[in-house]
DNA sequence: CATGCCACGCAGCTAAACTACGAGTTCGCT
DNA sequence: AGCGAACTCGTAGTTTAGCTGCGTGGCATG
């Protein structure tokens, strides 16, 4: 559940940044089948690798976890 | 890096709700030496682990990542 | 002293993070 | 319509690290 939100907030990041799957794997060293993995919340990125998404993406840990609909 | 800051957040917060590692590890349901190690920052929960701290702790799970020692 | 809270080393298991390859699908362009 | 780039999605494999238990020992505070 929250790896889907997850994912999507780094893919909804990435097209904001104007980069490509393959562009952001190749920032961050890894393959381009594991970000097509975790942008869909097959997979979770460990907290290093949270990490290392913010600063390719060039913001902050917590705004990989704000989501628009957040009840409260 | 990142973990060591997770684990002084998580630490806070548990203290801020009087909580002790072993009442927090029975409401995770998980060992009181993963706590120590979490918060020690040796050892980072998983993604999924994240969204159960931020439960048992009544906050959201941005709110784990959210310092006060932000550099800007 | 005695009890509760926590740090920490050691050792082990297993889930899942991460990889590669190949084929299929959707899309923006002209 | 058709071309190609971007992405999905199986399957299968490797390896990291998340998580465990146990045992010890330090440090408070009553």
């Amino acid at each position: 559940m929250l790896q889907k939100k997850l994912g999507r907030r780094i893919a909804e990041l990435r097209r904001s940044k104007k980069l490509t799957q393959e562009q952001l794997a190749e920032s961050l060293g890894c393959s381009v089948e594991f970000i097509s993995l975790v942008e869909r919340g097959v997979n979770a990125p460990s907290v290093a690798g949270l990490a290392d998404f913010a600063r390719v993406l060039k913001v902050e840990v917590r705004d990989l976890f704000t989501f628009e609909d957040e009840k409260r």
